[in-house]
DNA sequence: TTGTGTTTTACGACCTCC
DNA sequence: GGAGGTCGTAAAACACAA
């Protein structure tokens, strides 16, 4: 729900302004913040004083003074329609510009000028957001990818296991026939078989074998995909 | 009812640019 | 040095959850 957008209309209904403190209040002390240690630091001064009564706006329109208490009004919905049409059009305020969009909308410099401040802290703070909305995107993408790639390594490295196996049983039967029918095609090929699995025959370019597996092909388009 | 979060207007302190 | 910027925050009204 908005409720900036929620209080200025229940605003519009009835008075256009709500209470403004005249005095300091204890918020308004000194603050002052030190970084940690001993060493001797530059201390932020933080002092807050409220505008008093008199000072910038005292457009009698714009502030009134009932009880004690200074009013403020909030700005129209037409004011504030005309600032972001102006807004939209350029985030600066030059001292021209500043003048013609106050006088226009019957406002002092200064409300005008503090308007496009804050309008532009805004939109900055919407920029961030955005920003962080698509790092974290592109982030869990990436988290999942890892994922997926640590899933097939696991299930390869069972395959290769298993194929390791199965080559050591092969040369014990070997091992285990006669002498006399070394000559058969079968022994040489086991005999020559990589027990390591390190790389594949040269005639693949000492690519590795599980290179040549198709979901890890495809896992590589994946990540190539993910950095264009 | 009370505490907490949000939105808007405003200001003080400090920084940058001409 | 002054104008105008950012940053951090106050104050008020309101919504909403506990």
């Amino acid at each position: 729900m908005d409720h900036g957008r929620l209080m200025d209309d229940q605003m519009m209904l009835g008075s256009q302004v709500y209470p403004y403190t005249t005095q300091p209040q204890n918020s308004h002390c000194i603050i002052v913040n030190q970084i940690d240690g001993g060493e001797e630091s530059k201390p932020v001064k933080r002092r807050r004083k409220r505008r008093s009564k008199g000072s910038s706006a005292t457009n009698e329109e714009d502030v009134a003074e009932i009880g004690g208490m200074l009013r403020k009004r909030k700005l129209t919905d037409e004011q504030v329609n005309m600032l972001e049409y102006s807004f939209g059009n350029e985030h600066k305020l030059e001292s021209g510009r500043k003048e013609k969009i106050a006088g226009e909308l019957g406002l002092d410099p200064r409300q005008v000028a503090v308007w496009f401040q804050n309008r532009r802290a805004r939109w900055k703070n919407k920029k961030l957001e955005e920003e962080y909305a698509k790092l974290k995107n592109h982030h869990d993408n990436v988290v999942l990818g890892q994922c997926q790639l640590e899933s097939q390594i696991l299930k390869l490295t069972e395959q290769l296991s298993e194929a390791q196996s199965e080559i050591r049983k092969l040369s014990e039967r070997l091992e285990e026939m006669p002498t006399n029918s070394s000559s058969s095609s079968l022994s040489v090929e086991a005999n020559n078989a990589p027990t390591d699995f390190e790389l594949a025959p040269e005639t693949n370019y000492n690519i590795p074998f599980y290179m040549l597996d198709n979901n890890y092909l495809q896992s590589m388009e994946y990540w190539d995909g993910l950095y264009v």
